[in-house]
DNA sequence: TTGTACGCTGAACTGGCGTTCAATATAATT
DNA sequence: AATTATATTGAACGCCAGTTCAGCGTACAA
């Protein structure tokens, strides 16, 4: 039934929405226009109507989902933590915690991510999004090397941010590929240990209080 | 020139090599048999007449891929240093070097990597990969364990080794969207600065006389 | 009421893909 | 020399993709 219908912005967040479902089921090898439209109840005319090409509409989805994804915001039960290396490390188990309750998310992040390697496009938007992950770790990281000054000498804000990004980063990728058997809760335990104890038995009595709630991803 | 001529392996080893340049180059979405068999030289025909399938084809690339990769291999330089932190720094080094001196290699495990997200068969690949990769940081970790009892407290070497694995493919991660600016020369000394001084000056010492042969990816 | 601009449809076009297969040339066997 | 087994070709097939577009229906302006 053609006609004067839905406005411009319901029916692009509308498809936007229908191709999130069918990237997420399949990724984005398995996005074409014509299930994108069948998802949204659409013509496949229509799709292209709104967007062009099927390029521009994983344009759209990507800055979609990187709008709705709220990324490392930064709660007060975290910024109330008074030593910075804890306050990093509560950041990373509620980073983590991401991966477990979001997976089709995180995939289909992922994926966006591979296909960023080869599209310059992509990888821009991908290269912002890296720079606001560190950046939200930056202020933490400057907080961490004035209360270590000897421990991290010549080391910049900038590095010890993108350590900070790996720990999440890698965390995601090898849960990725072995999503049964990653047990997160060792994950943070080795990281806790890595980092060293700053004030020693203080984080240690914490932890075991407030338990991990996800073992695995 | 139809006819019998190469051995039935030296063929299919001819056809992979010819897969993997395709793939280095285009990536595995536009790896497709007809530039497969362009590369190699022989007809379209032919490649499926050796691997059946284009699946098989990908999957006996990623075989070859992971089989003349070099990982994580622990030479007598590394396993001289005596304190097993200061080893894994130098495994990690050497790790990232890898980065900078086959990026081609790298981007295209990364891709199978997306890959095996969807693939249970490649998936399975990769996760037989990554236990490999930890496995190797295992006994490195056990160490660790043993020189520190109190500061790893409930942490298992399996959960220390996925750490040390992140460092390593959360600085890949990165390093593949921002190839120009990561600094791997920084991430190196900010892991050295959150690992721990176990030993001080000394090894402070040791990294400013043997300078870092790559700054970026 | 009429006209028109816009949203919308879906069949049709083009192209590239994986795959098949009859034909054919070569090497090994007899 | 004749036969057989094998390697190789490349045209052909069917499929599905992205994209186009002529036509249709609806809402609003005049």
């Amino acid at each position: 039934m053609p006609g004067r219908h839905a406005a411009e912005s319901v029916r692009r967040s509308q498809i936007i929405k229908a191709a999130y479902h069918v990237a997420a089921a399949r990724g984005l090898g398995g996005l074409t226009v014509r299930r994108v439209a069948a998802k949204a109840g659409v013509s496949t005319g229509l799709v292209l109507f709104h967007f062009e090409t099927k390029e521009q509409l994983i344009i759209a989805l990507l800055d979609w989902v990187l709008e709705t994804t709220t990324v490392l915001h930064i709660g007060d039960e975290i910024a109330r933590i008074a030593s910075p290396l804890d306050r990093l490390l509560a950041l990373l188990q509620q980073e983590m915690d991401r991966l477990s309750s979001e997976p089709d998310r995180i995939r289909l992040f992922f994926d966006f991510w591979a296909r960023g390697i080869r599209h310059p496009g992509i990888r821009a938007k991908m290269w912002r999004e890296l720079a606001r992950y560190r950046d939200a770790f930056r202020p933490m990281a400057e907080e961490v090397l004035r209360a270590a000054p000897d421990r991290f000498r010549g080391v910049t804000a900038e590095g010890l941010a993108a350590v900070a990004v790996s720990f999440i980063k890698g965390c995601a990728v090898q849960s990725m590929i072995d999503p049964q058997r990653f047990d997160i809760a060792q994950y943070l335990a080795a990281t806790n240990g890595l980092v060293g104890q700053l004030e020693g038995a203080s984080r240690a009595r914490r932890l075991r209080r407030a338990p991990l709630r996800s073992r695995t991803v």
